[in-house]
DNA sequence: CTTGCTCCTCTAGCCGCTAGAGGAAGTACG
DNA sequence: CGTACTTCCTCTAGCGGCTAGAGGAGCAAG
């Protein structure tokens, strides 16, 4: 074991990132590229362990990589203003509200179309709704 | 114009489909090959139309193109029991659900790190909740 | 006959990974 | 010290559901 860092697996445990996720996020150049031993293995030292934690914990709550370099970027530089990661937030929100808003409009459909008289295929509702738009509640989906 | 049968731009427009993504599910075999002119272009007719509309209203209602296969093969049998494609659209229903729920959570989580008060990246409450999953209202997302 | 549109096939790219090949390095045990 | 096992390395290709572009042929209008 190395003086002043850990293996990627052991960075993988800490981060919860599976070690090819790790690895691709370097190649996209969302991580930097770490120390190496001798034997050319990564070393992960507790910056690049927060680092992997801030990213994995974005990547949950749905921020896309773009976002998540900005605002890597940013927490790289405490002194900046604060807005521009608000920003960033706020139209991430926007997506998941947009986001929410289809995926209900799209319940309601489906949902309209399962109450099916149990029958042949002939008389099926999901099979009549999917070939005709005009049964639909709303124009746009 | 051929008797029977319309250009592919023309089965794009009638369908809302566009011109690349038709020949793509030709492609996947989610589209039978049609007929051709003498100059190799393609020819859909009616049934070829009413198909491409089954697929893009199912596609805009989200479901997966592995699941419209399925609903295509039930809907060319008209006798057969309509409780597969229930079971279909059941499973479908279930999947936004949980999209909902999931959507839903990460948008509580965003809101309350929206609410920052303006300052400098330091004391940013997007950038501190992201560093810090301890933050979170829950514990998995 | 030429202009300009549509069409053809084929390949490659998008996102965010994931999987696998083929090999080197490190670790545990006899 | 050898050998087995695990972890690591790089590289390439694949997933879904398209989309974009190259390079060429067909076809209708002026």
């Amino acid at each position: 074991m190395m003086g002043h860092g850990v293996s990627i697996g052991e960075a993988s445990k800490a981060s919860g990132i599976k070690v090819p996720t790790i690895r691709y996020y370097e190649q996209i150049g969302l991580m930097p590229e770490t120390a190496r031993t001798e034997g050319n293995r990564r070393l992960y030292d507790e910056a690049d362990l927060q680092r992997l934690r801030f990213i994995r914990h974005s990547r949950e709550l749905g921020f896309e990589v773009e976002a998540i370099r900005q605002l890597l970027e940013l927490s790289d530089h405490p002194s900046r203003s604060c807005a521009d990661a608000d920003a960033i937030a706020r139209t991430h929100l926007a997506d998941i509200d947009h986001k929410i808003a289809r995926l209900t409009a799209l319940r309601e459909e489906v949902v309209r179309m399962t109450d099916c008289p149990r029958d042949t295929v002939a008389h099926c509702r999901v099979i009549e709704v999917l070939g005709d738009h005009g049964e639909c509640l709303h124009e746009r989906h």
